[in-house]
DNA sequence: ATCGTTCCCTACCACTTGGTAAGGAGAGAG
DNA sequence: CTCTCTCCTTACCAAGTGGTAGGGAACGAT
């Protein structure tokens, strides 16, 4: 039972790492000292697996980044924001596996997986809604809004092994140090003056 | 001569669509109606033809995205993002590539074609460092900014397809037709009230 | 002791991968 | 006509892919 998750961990690093055609089953199982046919017998085959793992990355988001008692208050949308941003960095290859597999979707379109971050999306924009400096914006405004934050953070979280390579260590820590404060602005602006 | 150009168009469509490992040397032949010894022939290797792309992808992106002699203004910063918006949808294929890459860049970090982004960043920084409303703020913070309004940006461009299919394709055109709004604001703001 | 189940192994398979070797079609030069 | 060079072909290969078949070890239940 407890090789399941073993399993799912060494999945999740490899198929981040390495996206979902880079990383082989006999990798994945060699990580475990297993043979891939242990991998096979516990999720049949490795689409099965890359499943599993979506999923477990979607529960984890579900029940940690959105808190649906949040108090109404005019930075909610703003902590919410904040509370994600140290949720992706803390949980980077969730993000990564999640970023390949927005990049992924014109193919695997029609499977799951995906749509299970609409209702962490629906979310956050309903916390923007309910913003009083928001309530003149229309549906178009709040959700793009919603999805440039998101963006901000995914995407930094997502290039700081890029960066450390093309500036420095030093460089990236001082970005992370001031990115909540930053993120704060871009959250909070945007409303008409 | 020009086979060399389609081979490269190809290259850069299948390698954008499907990731470097999801990609085979004998589909962008076939794409193509060639063999992959042809490909072979021209760019020696799989890494090399990939190289070649992203050397491709490179050159549009300095020639095209930063203007060196920008009009020095409060809203130039907001201006060249604008630009960079318009040609990050116009080259999506390029967008999708460089994003992947990203990803990659843990084992690829030796190899070229990563830094040439970095004098990318750094003229956006500089045009932001120059503008008065900036004047106080430290490198670290100008940086952060650069890369937040730029992860916005690239996040959504990628997200495109996954939006249409999780919400619907109408949706995703209200998006595209307020992004650059509110793009500018979060652009400009930021900027210590 | 024996049966059944869970969990994992070895052995094997068809297929695809990137890459090599060698040769041929075409064109221009002498 | 012939030599050479560019461009691309067919034929082939070793290695790796995901997956099947079947067996064996451990263990609890009867």
């Amino acid at each position: 039972m407890e090789t399941r998750q073993r399993i799912l961990a060494a999945a999740l690093r490899l198929f981040a790492e390495r996206g979902f055609y880079g990383a082989s089953m006999d990798q994945i199982a060699r990580e475990l000292d297993l043979t891939k046919q242990a991998l096979i017998h516990h999720f049949g085959t490795k689409e099965k697996l890359y499943g599993a793992v979506l999923v477990a990355i979607s529960e984890r988001l579900m029940t940690e980044a959105i808190q649906p008692t949040e108090v109404e208050s005019a930075s909610a949308f703003a902590d919410a924001v904040s509370r994600i941003y140290l949720r992706t960095l803390q949980h980077r290859e969730d993000t990564l596996l999640l970023m390949r597999e927005l990049l992924d979707n014109r193919r695997r379109a029609a499977q799951a997986g995906t749509w299970y971050l609409k209702p962490f999306l629906d979310g956050l924009a309903d916390l923007l809604r309910r913003d009083p400096n928001w309530q003149e914006e229309d549906e178009a405004s709040i959700f793009t809004h919603v999805y440039q934050v998101l963006g901000a953070i995914n995407y930094f979280a997502v290039s700081t092994a890029t960066l450390e390579n093309m500036y420095s260590v030093e460089h990236v820590e001082d970005m992370q140090e001031c990115f909540p404060e930053r993120l704060r602005k871009l959250a909070m602006g945007g409303v008409d003056t």
